[in-house]
DNA sequence: AAGAAACTGTTGGTTTTCGAACAGTTAACG
DNA sequence: CGTTAACTGTTCGAAAACCAACAGTTTCTT
């Protein structure tokens, strides 16, 4: 039933080589024989897994997007609601193990593997829902509210994703008086 | 002739649990069913590499030795002629992949696998031939001489290994003092 | 445009790893 | 003391990874 602990060690090296690799060369001028390469496993070992390097990118991408799915959901009440401390730090400490390669997926974009795009567009999801149960009929447009509560956090997260959570300290107060604008149109 | 990648592998994964490992619990009370289950070995595996426990370490630790073994003897002559900085930095610059590993290995204190003891033997050799060399009569006995010049190089080693190299400029002065004092014994 | 070089995706035979089981030893515990 | 529990070291069939070779495609060079 569960799978065989090779088949976990060896999508672990593949999918740390190709992050470890994005950070030298980009996806389009990667190929298949550099990933085994650097992960020490042989082309038809890769090819018993994966399609082909899309297919890896996919799977990678579709990974990272469904733990950020799952912890969104849970922490998205507190994240307009609360100090913008919280808001940060939480997402962060959820994802401390994953920084690194939520990072370097960020800078990749195929149009059929995009993290930044899927981030951004569950993020938008959510403001779109949260906007609709709480005032259904309001002044300003609700798809500029959301696009620009969605954008706020989308730069917040990507800023505390390269920079750490120590110096969150510095932009709390910028940030929280633009969340504040944002959540009065609601209000 | 040479070595299946999947062997490389698996000691290479072996290794690095062990050390990892090193740095939660002492070596006396690790299991092999420990280090296989933090490198995601089988056990059957680790006996097709290793006798036990104590042969891994052997083999650890006859590594780093080696690797010193090699770095040493160039470097001994401007490590005791050369200022103090050139000395650890050198050092340092050569062992820049291992120095983790070697710090770990310096808390253990097994009678047959000794990294520390064995660096220490290493160093008092060398001490030893270049007095022998340079001043075959002396006043002061050439077993004390080579004994503190080999004791103040240890001592900077590894406090270069747990402080890191950036930190070196704080001591140097200090150190140069006093290995100026243990030269003019031999001169 | 033609040839070379590199990359893709697949196959089959060989080697290694895995997992479960085993008896024998050591450590823990009431 | 005796009884569990845990650890050691070994065995063997099944599963996975390896490598080399292959034809087909793309990319580079001249």
């Amino acid at each position: 039933m569960t799978k065989d602990v090779r088949k976990l060690k060896t999508e672990r090296d593949i999918q740390r080589a190709m992050l470890q690799l994005l950070t030298t060369k980009n996806f389009r001028q990667m190929t298949v024989a550099d990933i085994c390469q650097a992960s020490l496993t042989s082309r038809s070992t890769f090819y018993a897994h994966y399609l082909d390097k899309y297919d890896l990118l996919d799977q990678l991408v579709a990974k990272y997007q469904l733990i950020f799915t799952q912890k969104v959901h849970l922490r998205f009440e507190q994240m307009i609601a609360g100090e913008i401390d919280a808001l940060v730090k939480g997402l962060l400490a959820d994802m401390a193990d994953n920084r690194e390669a939520i990072r370097i997926l960020f800078t990749v974009h195929e149009p059929a593997a995009d993290l930044e795009a899927g981030f951004h567009d569950q993020l938008l999801a959510e403001w779109q829902r949260f906007i609709q149960e709480k005032s259904p009929t309001m002044t300003a447009p609700a798809e500029l509210i959301a696009a620009m509560g969605t954008n706020v956090q989308m730069t917040v997260i990507e800023w505390a994703l390269t920079h750490g959570d120590t110096s969150i300290d510095v932009v709390a107060d910028a940030v929280n008086t633009i969340r504040g604008a944002v959540l009065r149109q609601i209000n």
